[in-house]
DNA sequence: TACATGAATGCTGCATGCAGCATTCGGGAT
DNA sequence: ATCCCGAATGCTGCATGCAGCATTCATGTA
């Protein structure tokens, strides 16, 4: 659980930041130093430095001293996403500007994942190479800066996808897009960048993140309905239940 | 100098991000946790966790154990605003939207101080008061991520201006934008969003952010100039001497 | 003189002790 | 029964002790 290659507190944050993205502490949670550090058989100090790292991303709040994962509504996604617009769109226009052809044939890699028709048995699968196309243009357009910005905001949201939009994508609320929406978004983008033209990459690449946010905006609509409904019944934090010995 | 209103890492995190951002500590000088627990009469923990504040906002880089002050190239400016064009622009796009009367007003008056025609004597003036038109815009705009990340990359790009840019365009080195350029962007943008055009406000706030980046590569080339005939000295750290007791 | 090797120094990172604050729980009064 | 007040609990934030690692300096050798 805990090497002894880097420094403890980078495990700690890192250990503490997929549990809240996988889903295993919920929004909300109060997260204390000597549970934590007896969860991973440390003292509080590696523990306190990376909460300090967690707070600096905006993954956990703190309530004068007290300290929760944070609790994201719909409205900080998409302010994140409007984020993501503005420097998605950068990246593809820089990208456009430096490609070279093994990159070119990279980006083409994670392209395939959604060319074949495969099943919903594999979304996982999807979500992973959506990820890797969009980090690979943000390496070719080689700005470290704005690769920390989107990695941040990409966390961030990655909490609120893990917690809110599955339980709405997965039953097929109607509002779930197509996989050819998506590819047809992504092939834009890549082709604008393939041929190295960085005004139409960003156009395109903004226009992707556009329509994400106007899913997400119909989505909140239908989990509105069905919350009132009472189909979107939240799930009771279990954090006791957690703890090693 | 030390208060005891809130956490004295948040103190300290402000404390050595001021002597860095106004040149008191200058990029490579090393940060020593005895020294600065000597410096602000405080133990090694609150500095300890202000490193680490610190180190995840980009303002001093790791040698592996050994901190120093980032040493920020003028590519990494260039990048950051390409980073602001893109956030920039968002958040003018947002404002436009959401604009009212009051802050159309508020805005007006931060322009006031463009118009005057002061003579050089207060820059430093017009240089707050383009930050806080910017950051005005980015208030209205009402995305609190929006506004982290800008502020991110302000305090970076302001760690680079203190010990670059003065340098260059005090002496009159003739890259220096004019007040009217300036303005002229800034009335763009502030006309865009006071008619609640959003794309227009987009296209102005990128306009401006793209001369400025102009402006730093066509400054590069006569720093590089001055460089190499040895006008442009590297100033010597002194750390031991700002040494209190 | 240059280089290599080992000792000494200095610093970070981790563990732990301690005080202060806030929240909570219980008891008493209205 | 409710409200108020005081004690107890629990937690954070700060201070400090300690070990390990890296860098440096000195000494000895080629």
């Amino acid at each position: 659980m805990i090497s002894r290659g880097k420094a403890l507190r980078d495990q700690v944050y890192e250990n503490i930041r997929d549990r809240i993205i996988n889903g295993e502490l919920h929004p909300g949670d109060g997260l204390v130093e000597v549970e934590l550090a007896a969860q991973l058989n440390v003292s509080r100090t590696p523990i306190s430095n990376a909460l300090v790292m967690l707070r600096e991303r905006g993954l956990i709040d703190d309530f004068n001293g007290r300290l929760e994962v944070s609790v994201l509504k719909l409205e900080d996604v998409v302010n994140l996403y409007w984020c993501r617009m503005g420097l998605d769109g950068v990246a593809a226009f820089l990208a456009a500007g430096r490609i070279d052809q093994p990159n070119i044939k990279q980006l083409e890699t994670y392209l395939k994942a959604w060319e074949t028709p495969i099943q919903e048995s594999d979304s996982s699968a999807l979500w992973v190479s959506d990820l890797q196309f969009h980090h690979h243009i943000y390496e070719v357009a080689g700005n470290r800066h704005l690769i920390r910005f989107s990695e941040i905001a990409a966390e961030l949201a990655a909490v609120y996808r893990r917690n809110t939009i599955r339980r709405m994508s997965d039953p097929k609320s109607g509002t779930s897009r197509s996989r050819d929406d998506v590819r047809a978004e992504h092939h834009a983008i890549f082709d604008a960048i393939a041929t190295k033209n960085p005004k139409a990459a960003e156009q395109a690449a903004r226009r992707h993140i556009q329509m994400v946010i106007k899913h997400l905006e119909l989505a909140d609509m239908t989990l509105e309905a069905q919350n009132t409904a009472g189909v979107f019944v939240a799930a009771v934090p279990q954090f006791a239940e957690s703890r090693a010995s």
